[in-house]
Formats: C-alpha cells, structure tokens, sequence
DNA sequence: GTCGCATCACACTG
DNA sequence: CCAGTGTGATGCGA
C-alpha cells in the first residue's frame, strides 16, 4: 500500500536528473539571473536578490486591442454540441449609473494599478440579451426571492431575519428528500421546484460514481477518495447556497454537511466500507477533513459524533472490540504538547443534556481502546485543529498510526473517574501534526523557515506576504520580474456594459433580489461568507467600481488578493513552485493570475515570439473539475496572459495532470468598462506545504504543438506531456 | 429486523 | 468570545 507516503514534504537531493528538468516548464527560471536591471536600481529590497518589487509604471506593449471574452459558437446546437454553452453571454444592456463614486482602491497605497485604458473601445458583438446558460439546474434558478418584494434592502432583511427566527423553531421535518415517497421534485409554498435528487444524480455521473461497485465501496484508492469527497463539497456548497437564499426549500436542510453526506451514503457512494486496522486505502497522512461526515464517508472513521471506532475482532470463539480509529477533538483535555504523543481521554460520563457528570466505564469505546493496548494494534488518529488560520470551523488532520502505550484511570475536577490512553505515534510516517506545529511557529515567530531568500515578494502589497524559498540547494531566486497584483489590460476587452453596480451598505448578502450583482449570478452569491467558491457557473461576476459596497465585500473575494499565507519554493525536480502554510479547503480562493494581457489576433502572425513560459492561456481545452457537463471540456474563449515581465505568485504554480486547483473567468466592471480576470480555486482541500498546481491544458490542433514539454507530475493519470 | 440511545457536531443565538 | 441550545447521523446493542 502505498499510502502514508508523503507527497512533497521531504525533498531529497542527489537524486536530481538535470538532464530531465530541462524539460520542464519552471525551467527557464534556471536560465541566468539577470543583475538588477538598471532601470530598478533605486528600488531597494530587503535582502539582496534578483527581484525589484516596484509598481509596475512602465508603458504597455504596444498594439492591444480589446478582447472579447465570449467569442463563442454559444449554444447554437445545445445537443449536438460536445462544448455545450461553456461561457454566458455577456450581460446586456442595463441602465447605466455613472455617477457612483468608485469604491477605495484595495491597496491603493502600495501597488498602484494604472488604470490601463485610453484605447477606443470597440464592440463586434452586439449588445445580446442575457442568455445565462443552463446546467440543468434552471428549475432552481433563483425566482430569486420574488417572495421579497424587493422594494428596500430593509424589508428584506426583516424577513430573512423572521425566517431564521422561525427556523429555530420549525416542526420536525425530518429526511427530506431521498427516502421520502416523494423522491423526486418537490415543491415548497412559493412554488419554486427544488430537485435535489437530480443534483446528486448529475455530480454522480460527471465524477464516474454513478455506477459504483461493491469493489470500490470496500476499498478506496486515491481516485476514489478524491472524487467522492469532491462531489461531497460540491454538494455541500451547492447545498449551502440554496439554503442561504431561500429558508425553508424542501430537501435543504440547515445541516448541508449532514445532508450531503446523507445523499451520498444513501445512494451506497462510500468507500473502505468495512473497518479495518492500519491505513486506509487512498487516504494518505496529513490529509486534511473539515467535517466529521467526510472522515466517514472515506471510511477513515466511522462515527458521525463519538470520538472512538472500533470493531470487533474473533480472536478464538470470543470476539473482542479493538479500537481503529480515534478523533482527538478537543472537547476532553487531551493533551498534544508533544506532536507524536497524545493522551486521549476515554468516552462518556458526561450527560449530554444537563452535562452532569458520572464515573466513565470500561464499555464501547473504551473497552476497545483497553483492548487495543494489549492486543499492540495501531490506531488511526485524527486530530481536530480549532482556530485555525482565522477559520471558525475545525479541521481534522489526519496523523497517521499511533500505538496504545499505557492507560489508567484519572479523577477529573467533577471527582469522576476518565480513563486516559497514551498513544505514540508509530515512526517513519510522513510529518503531519508536527508540521502544523512548525508552520505556526513561523508564523508567530518562534522558530525561522529556513531557506528563505525573500520574505516578501510583494513588498507589501498584499495582506498575506508571499515568501520566497530554497531549502533544497543554493539557487538565489528565479529571474526577475516585476510584482503586481492583478491582470493589466491595455484596454478594456470589452464594450463597456451600461451596468450599474450595486449599492449594498455592509457588503452584498444572499437573498437580496434588488442587488444586480446577485442577479447577474443567476441569484447566488458565487462566494460563502468564508469566501468559499459556491457557484459552478462557468464565469463569476464580482462586484466592480460601480458598485458601493466595500472593499470587503463577499463578492470582491478575488480582488482582496490571497488570504493564505503563500510561499514560491525550489521543487525537486520542477523548478519553483507555489505553496500554501495554511491549509486550503475545497473551493476556497488562492489568487489572480497576474500578468499583461496579450493581445490574441497578433499571436501566430509573428512567427517567433520570443520565448514566453509564463503564460496562461484561456483559449486551450481544460477539464474543468466544477464543471457539471458531461463534456467536460471547456469553450475557449481569447484571453492569454503572460506573467514574464510582470506578474505575481500564479506565475509559479506549476503544471500537473491531477492537479490540485482550478481556475475559474471572474468579470469586473470598472467605471464603463469591463475585464475578465482569472481566480484559482483549490479542487479539494489542500494541506499545508502540498504543492499546488492546475492543468496548463490542452492545445487546440489549430494551435499546433508548440510548447510540449515532458510532465513530470507523476500522477498516475499523468498524460506524459504538457503545453508551457 | 427495528428501535432506543449515546456520542470529542455543527450552526446559530444571546 | 463564550456558553447555551436545537437539531442532528450513525452504529451499537438490546
């Protein structure tokens, strides 16, 4: 079995073919430092190194014209089509308010972003209705509320605020949905239709689960795993959402965690289905878990609330319970000062309702845990983090095999006997918990990250600082580069929309039909209020400079820069790379790919561009994991980046076949005109320190196949080759 | 087979 | 921020 190997943790030297790495896309970094250019020679960096971290001033290439982000052959043959409506229409005409002041630059004061403009802006398409295209889920397409008038923000805050008010108290209706007589449709007192099943049978199908076998039900892999929990997430957000924008919808419960893993499990869509001892297929050390369902659903530990899991072995004649599974949560005082020992306190003796307290037995639980010091098996812990990285919420970390090494028993402050279970850690495994432990202390300052070559990339200009390291051999940096924070046009790419932006007060909020930002979202918010991406629509509308809502809006998620501690690192193999100190959960933000937009009609007219490895190129084919088609491929549409000469730390996110983030087009208004931006978002929950990486794509054949390099993912749905 | 019960959740409120 | 509380899913064991 080969899980428990880390992925990237521990680089080992030595092993360092040059003659592969010359392949690879990062490569290029390897080419000479350049000195300090001359021209920033009056900028100043903290510590010697080839970056200058200056606002980028300099004069745009030559020659932009607008773009136009939807030349799509749109939804001319739906069901024909194998790229059926991959990208909306543009929005059409609304009424334009251009006298809303512009909302405070965020950072204004570090890296200014000139407003790249001037150009005359062109239109070749026609201002078209509103077409938004359909995923199938037009019968939950929000009547976004037209049970709120949507005269005043007021009004329907007071009802939203009812609606919860009455939620609390709302008569038992329990199991909506699945096992109910009415499986399919229902329908709630407005009207609106709501089908939860066809939701789950359409992530099912795109994730290949639909058929899902008795083999893969007992024994997962990591193929497995990963999709399962995907489509949990999914779900899970999609869930959230709908919840959050109508109370009260039939099969939406306040718990979408439950009740996606409810849905799922329901449908037998599980795996390592049967316990067992050791690891568990396709669940590897240091995986991390933000709900308790999904250590279940995985198999990783089976109890929806108790703390301990356990099976019942034959040894002879007598069966015996032995513990498999432990999540250390916090709720006793267990103690985990030492990252490989962990004294866990026994179960029960605690009355739930009136927290009375009474003498813990030797029964469940603990027996099993008693017997698991004798019999020496190892037990799988899980260790529940609080307060992690300003998320309310716990996250489970997965820590590997621990061994019961002692147990007896304590009188706690109530003078009740609680039986307490030390646990060592087996050796050898992957760091896990202790690397958390590290990670902190880099943070609070108590121990240095060592290797490092810069400490801010950005300068500042960020919130997060974005650290440059090498703690793998004595390369200074890769080339330099300017940093800038967001995607600069030459001009607009688009005609301006007449759209005028919203005037929420504290911030846009779901269920609020008035706001033309939610509306052009098909009435959702595409973010949570953790900044989780709920949508899966296939382009975001942020709120822009027309609208008054703060810089801190919700739906500005992508324009606040990334809210996870960052770090540009030496790979083994791969040339530098991106990373994360905090831990990403599914969906969540990571960054803007930053760069200059190229102008897409003169690509190919010149023949030979000069060498450009730094480019991100939205026309090629991707496999968009949020993608809800059955084709998963993706409609092209003509915006190509290179982060060369400017650009931020996307530049280095390598490339991989199974990669861990995605991207996703986000299109701000700025005063009467338009840009797409491109935002990454993390596939699955992504630990500390894993590298992140997204699929370059596939080059259209009218594209030829220049820029093939070997890959060197080493996933095994490595494809063999890439396109830089 | 089913049903009550215990359990180191989670979200929301005050 | 904390405690309190309401509504939970699962699997065990009767």
């Amino acid at each position: 079995m080969e899980q428990g190997l880390g992925s990237d943790s521990n680089p080992s030297l030595g092993s360092i073919d040059k003659s592969r790495v010359l392949d690879v896309r990062p490569l290029r970094c390897l080419v000479p430092v350049l000195p300090n250019p001359p021209s920033m020679s009056s900028v100043s960096t903290p510590q010697p190194s080839p970056f200058v971290c200056v606002p980028p001033t300099g004069p745009f290439p030559p020659g932009i014209h607008p773009f136009y982000p939807f030349l799509v052959p749109n939804d001319s043959q739906p069901n024909r089509n194998p790229h059926p409506s991959g990208v909306s229409n543009l929005p059409g005409n609304r009424a334009f308010g251009n006298s809303i002041p512009a909302p405070v630059p965020l950072n204004s004061f570090r890296t200014p972003t000139p407003q790249a403009n001037g150009g005359t802006r062109q239109s070749e398409r026609g201002s078209e209705p509103v077409v938004l295209d359909d995923d199938g889920y037009s019968d939950s397409l929000n009547q976004s509320g037209q049970h709120v008038s949507g005269f005043s923000v007021h009004v329907t805050d007071t009802e939203d605020a009812s609606n919860t008010r009455k939620r609390r108290g709302r008569p038992r209706k329990s199991r909506v949905g699945i096992g109910d007589n009415n499986p399919g449709k229902s329908k709630d007192e407005h009207g609106d239709s709501f089908d939860v099943e066809s939701l789950v049978n359409r992530f099912l199908t795109s994730y290949k689960l639909k058929q899902f076998g008795d083999v893969r039900r007992a024994n997962g892999d990591k193929e497995t795993v990963d999709s399962i929990l995907l489509v949990f997430d999914l779900l899970r957000r999609r869930l959230t959402q709908l919840e959050e924008v109508k109370d009260m919808s039939p099969g939406v419960s306040r718990r979408p965690d439950l009740k996606a893993a409810s849905l799922l499990m329901t449908k037998g869509v599980r795996t390592n289905n049967t316990k067992r001892i050791g690891h568990v297929p396709g669940v590897e050390v240091g995986d991390i878990f933000f709900f308790r369902m999904e250590l279940c659903i995985v198999g990783l530990h089976t109890p929806s609330m108790a703390g301990i899991d356990y099976m019942n072995v034959k040894i002879t004649v007598d069966e015996e319970p032995v513990a498999v599974s432990i999540v250390s949560s916090g709720g006793y005082d267990d103690q985990g000062d030492d990252g490989d020992v962990l004294i866990y306190s026994g179960q029960g003796g605690v009355q739930r309702r009136d927290g009375q307290m009474f003498d813990q037995k030797l029964e469940r639980g603990n027996l099993a845990l008693e017997k698991s010091l004798h019999r020496a098996n190892e037990v799988r812990v899980v260790r529940g983090l609080k307060d992690i990285a300003g998320s309310t919420g716990k996250i489970y970390v997965y820590d590997g095999l621990y061994k019961i090494q002692e147990s007896w028993t304590e009188k706690n402050n109530s003078g009740c006997n609680v039986f307490k279970y030390k646990l060592v850690r087996v050796p050898g495994q992957p760091e896990a918990f202790t690397l958390w432990k590290s990670i902190q202390q880099w943070k609070n300052g108590t121990a240095p990250r060592t290797g490092v070559i810069l400490p801010d990339l950005t300068s500042g200009a960020e919130t997060q600082p974005v650290t440059l390291v090498n703690d793998i051999d004595d390369e200074k940096g890769p080339p330099y580069f300017t940093y800038i924070r967001n995607l600069k046009y030459a001009k607009p790419f688009s005609t301006p929309k007449s759209f005028s932006g919203c005037q929420c007060i504290g911030g846009c909020q779901p269920g609020i039909s008035s706001c033309p930002c939610t509306q052009r979202n098909e009435g959702y918010l595409p973010y949570s209020s953790l900044g989780v991406l709920l949508t899966y629509k296939p382009l975001i509308y942020e709120c822009g400079a027309t609208c008054t809502c703060p810089p801190n809006c919700r739906n500005r998620m992508s324009q606040a820069g990334p809210k996870v501690r960052l770090e540009i690192f030496k790979t083994n193999d791969r040339g530098w790379g991106l990373r994360s100190w905090d831990p990403i959960r599914a969906g969540g933000f990571i960054c803007e790919y930053a760069g200059d937009a190229v102008d897409t009609s003169t690509l190919g007219d010149t023949g030979n561009e000069k060498e450009d490895n730094y480019i991100f190129d939205a026309t090629r084919y991707y496999e968009h994991l949020e993608a809800v088609h059955d084709d998963s491929t993706k409609v092209p549409f003509p915006l190509v980046i290179s982060a060369k000469i400017n650009g931020n730390e996307a530049r280095f996110m390598n490339h991989s076949c199974s990669p861990n983030v995605f991207w996703k087009p986000v299109l701000r208004e700025s005063t009467n005109e338009s840009y797409l931006h491109v935002a990454f978002f993390a596939i699955r929950h992504i630990p500390p320190m894993q590298e992140l990486t997204f699929d370059y794509g596939m080059v259209r054949p009218e594209q030829g196949d220049r820029g093939r390099k070997k890959c060197l993912c080493g996933s095994t749905k490595c494809r063999g080759y890439f396109y830089s």
